[in-house]
DNA sequence: TAAAAAATTGATATCGTTGTCAAAGTAAGT
DNA sequence: ACTTACTTTGACAACGATATCAATTTTTTA
């Protein structure tokens, strides 16, 4: 039927380990024997049976990508960005939905991964940031890659985005536009980036020297919900800010809308600026200045890291700090 | 180290073809064996080896989704739908990340499924009505199941929406209000839906003896940017229309972005409703009134279509079609 | 030039299942 | 009771790769 190592070993007349150690980069093969070797596996279309690899080398070729995370474009973005170095390395890409709140998660996912014979996963946030997990996963000698944890504890290699600078840069693009009364929604308490988000936005009003008003500092949770309340607690504050961030753009778009049904205008009267890039960012009215993230060049770089770790890549990969990028759109704008 | 089948026979007393029967449910096995070897696999916790399984019976124990889809929401929705099913039948989920423009699409589809022993494919649109590609599929003996398909000629089970009953029917509602002057902007020509709902609307314009104003019929390609310049033409003309039914959310969004910027309240002057019920269906303000397909649900019944085809569900499933529901939200309005 | 060391190669066992086919056990038919 | 047919079971081969370890060849060293 297809074409087997035996067969490439009889044409090429040599015995089969000698195969196997030509397709698996081995060393110690003489260059002669290795280029009469790749000739018969040209010739013959040969491709190693994934299945036999994996039963006697106990690897998959799969990595898993574990996550829990509301977030529709987000996930798609990493998936995009992994896939392209499977693609390459001819890996591929299992998917793993995950409740971060689940008691067995630890075991479930073990299980899963030993039943399956996943030779890594990659980790996403929430997941990133909860170490118990992580270590129970060392302790079950899993290796793994981490998008965007917030503490880098872990000895993992990862991926991060530098939230608390991209913030802090916002914030002051913010202020520089001559704002002084700005509010903050804040993220989901769970996931690790909101409180770099807020501590951004914090320190860099500290630095200008600007009061916090604690009536225009909400806590949301990432959801557009989250956010329409958080704005009709700001605008029921005897002041009004003249702009609001909001940690996602979900939540900004809340706010904004918010603000809509109270006649206020944006951003004549106020700017609203949000974090993440989302396809909804561009598609209100006005489209929203917000902060993004490369978030598909962290994956394909998270996808590296694992697949190195265990494969050997040609480069060597590092983890790697990730810087965001500021889209000003219409919803900021100067104050005056 | 793992407990392997070898084990179980010992501990069951019987031999490992006879273990092997049982944990694949064969016939010919007496009652009374096979609960001594059920025993046997619970006490040690017996998981067969996937690898050997795929080796020795050249199934892989794992699905792919074909996509070369540019909503990010849809996509996800589908992968959560399948992941259902994949979860409940120890299947596995790929991502198969495809451009249905490429020459080699057929062939290097049909050299992924042989090369990993895929069991079988799901094919979304648009992939899922080009007929010379799933006809390879079937020339190579490959296994599919199809989501939405506009033409129902292939002999594959497939999932469908009535997108041209929802699309009919959401045309009905706007009439309903009083609206007889309706734009509509079509969405990509390579899009079986397009045409079907666009010949939901014509149709239900026609029915209800209402004109066509071809300077309000638009041809759009789905993205937001289309809808935007949809909007811009529209808007230009002599006489506006009093509703925009766009063919999906983003270009609705893009119509609204036009409307707002021409200061065309929303919706007092123009109504607009989308279709897909995407995230920013919600987010926008004011929020769009859409169609909105099970898609979920759709992905989870091609799953089991798909299992089931070479797995043999205990239910018998077959190709079905899903009906749409109709959300109305701000944006569209009883004329007065 | 012989011996030792290193590099290269291959025969065969092995991974953990399922498939083949024949043997053993049971039920049915005469 | 004795074939005949059917059900149930097991011994062993097979799937297609990698691992072990010894044999062979080449290179180095003395």
């Amino acid at each position: 039927m297809s074409v087997t190592i035996k067969d490439v070993s009889n044409h090429a007349g040599v015995s089969i380990k000698t195969v196997s150690r030509v397709i698996n980069n081995e060393e110690n093969v003489a260059e002669a024997t290795k280029s009469k070797v790749l000739a018969s596996v040209e010739k013959l279309g040969f491709k190693p049976n994934k299945s036999a690899q994996s039963l006697r080398s106990k690897r998959s070729y799969m990595i898993a990508l574990l996550y829990d995370n509301p977030n529709k474009s987000y996930l798609a973005d990493i998936q995009n960005g992994i896939l392209q170095v499977c693609k390459k390395s001819g890996y591929n890409l299992v998917l793993q939905e995950c409740d971060y709140q689940d008691k067995n998660l630890s075991s479930s996912i073990i299980n899963f991964v030993e039943d399956f014979k996943i030779d890594g996963l990659i980790v996403t946030p929430p997941l990133s940031d909860m170490d118990n997990f992580l270590n129970n996963l060392e302790l079950a000698n899993i290796q793994y890659s981490i998008i965007a944890p917030s503490t880098k504890k872990v000895s993992s290699p990862y991926v991060s985005s530098n939230d608390y600078d991209a913030s802090y840069e916002m914030t002051e693009k913010i202020i520089s536009l001559g704002h002084k009364k700005i509010g903050f929604v804040k993220g989901h308490e769970m996931h690790s980036a909101s409180s770099l988000r807020f501590n951004g936005f914090i320190n860099a009003m500290d630095e200008h020297s600007l009061e916090r008003n604690f009536d225009w500092i909400i806590q949301g949770d990432f959801s557009f919900e989250s956010g329409f309340q958080a704005g009709e607690k700001i605008f029921s504050s005897a002041e009004h800010p003249t702009a609001v961030f909001a940690s996602n753009d979900s939540m900004a778009a809340g706010v904004m809308k918010s603000a809509q049904m109270k006649k206020i205008l944006i951003p004549d009267q106020l700017s609203i600026v949000g974090f993440d890039d989302s396809p909804t960012a561009e598609q209100v009215w006005p489209s929203l200045s917000t902060v993004k993230q490369p978030v598909k060049e962290m994956a394909l770089h998270a996808a590296k890291l694992l697949i190195g770790e265990f494969d050997g890549l040609t480069e060597k990969t590092v983890s790697k700090e990730f810087k965001s990028e500021i889209i000003i759109r219409e919803s900021l704008r100067k104050l005056n």
